[in-house]
DNA sequence: GTCTATATTAAGATAGAC
DNA sequence: GTCTATCTTAATATAGAC
């Protein structure tokens, strides 16, 4: 078996229990590899398991987002695209932010520079539909921050209440709320 | 000493490295005391210190959050007293919150019942003040979420872009926004 | 109350047979 | 490519002297 056959398996579990949780152990039964097979498909061991799941978010991205938002339509149809991506990824608010769990996690300082750089690249293709639909930049910078705030923070808040609607409700209301006008509050 | 003492440099830690980072080691170090005193303080062991840090931003939400939102003045003016206290709180942005990294980490089931404990009170805090202000209570839930989101949002993007501005900017806005009559966009 | 010393467990990682 | 067995380190925790 290629070593891809297990990323989906291992980014499950980095998700659901962070890279700290993620033992082993627990990596081990869930693909049903020995520790040591482990090594053979990821011979720098755990780190290199996650760089390999980063690679794979990080296609995914590229595959899913970046087309979603660069695709034929007007604004509004490229964000809403996006949402229903996004839903996708993180099933409905019910899967938290792998970028985030890292982020909080005791590996911050391992992948700090990956997470950023996702980030910026995900916020300049929202500032960029934004900008395509006569936004000045700057406002188009702060409104590609507001919608990453509102996609992290309702799934903060979506795990915190073990209640995936807020996150639903985001993803409802977003687009619009990206595409109006510069002078509406 | 009493163990008061160091719940500030227990929640520091846990804040900076996490639930799992924060090791004993580490403990002794930044407390300056043994392991063993550590246990002569909290014999629950590194469970029992994150419980008493728990206790003690529980204390502190009772003690900030609640009366500068239940205090005199109009409901924009204890939205913004709250917006303030949570600046002290996060240091402009430059800490991440506490309970998105406890939740993000393996020590989430531990903890999860009294984290939901706290948003809830919080949430109904900020909606109560929306009600009285004239807001349809469905609505003010909704906008107490929107605050969460918005706070929780931010800090995990400072975090992510190593950037405390979009926790600042929501700040700012943030009372506005969810003072805003029930027709506005 | 604080220490030194130590026990115990589990984690990450490797060796080497098949 | 997968396994069993083992190594090393570090984490949590405890015993017992002072």
């Amino acid at each position: 078996m290629p070593r891809e056959t297990y990323i989906p398996c291992l980014m499950d579990l980095f998700q659901q229990h962070g890279y700290d949780g993620a033992t082993l152990a627990r990596i081990s039964a869930a693909t049903g590899l020995g520790k040591a097979s482990l090594y053979h498909y990821f011979p720098g061991g755990k780190e290199e398991m996650a760089v390999a799941v980063f690679e794979y978010l990080e296609g995914w991205m590229s595959d899913h987002i970046l087309p979603a938002l660069r695709g034929e339509g007007d604004g509004l149809t490229r964000l809403q695209r996006m949402c229903t991506q996004f839903n996708t990824l993180y099933e409905g608010g019910h899967r938290p932010c792998l970028l985030a769990i890292v982020l909080m996690g005791s590996a911050r300082g391992l992948f700090h520079d990956r997470i950023r750089q996702v980030f910026q690249t995900w916020l300049a293709a929202i500032a960029e539909v934004l900008v395509e639909m006569g936004l000045p930049a700057d406002l188009a910078q702060q409104r590609s921050e507001d919608a990453a705030i509102s996609i992290q923070g309702s799934l903060v808040l979506a795990l915190a209440l073990d209640d995936p609607s807020p996150f639903q409700r985001v993803l409802q209301e977003l687009p619009a709320e990206l595409c109006r006008p510069a002078d509406a509050s």
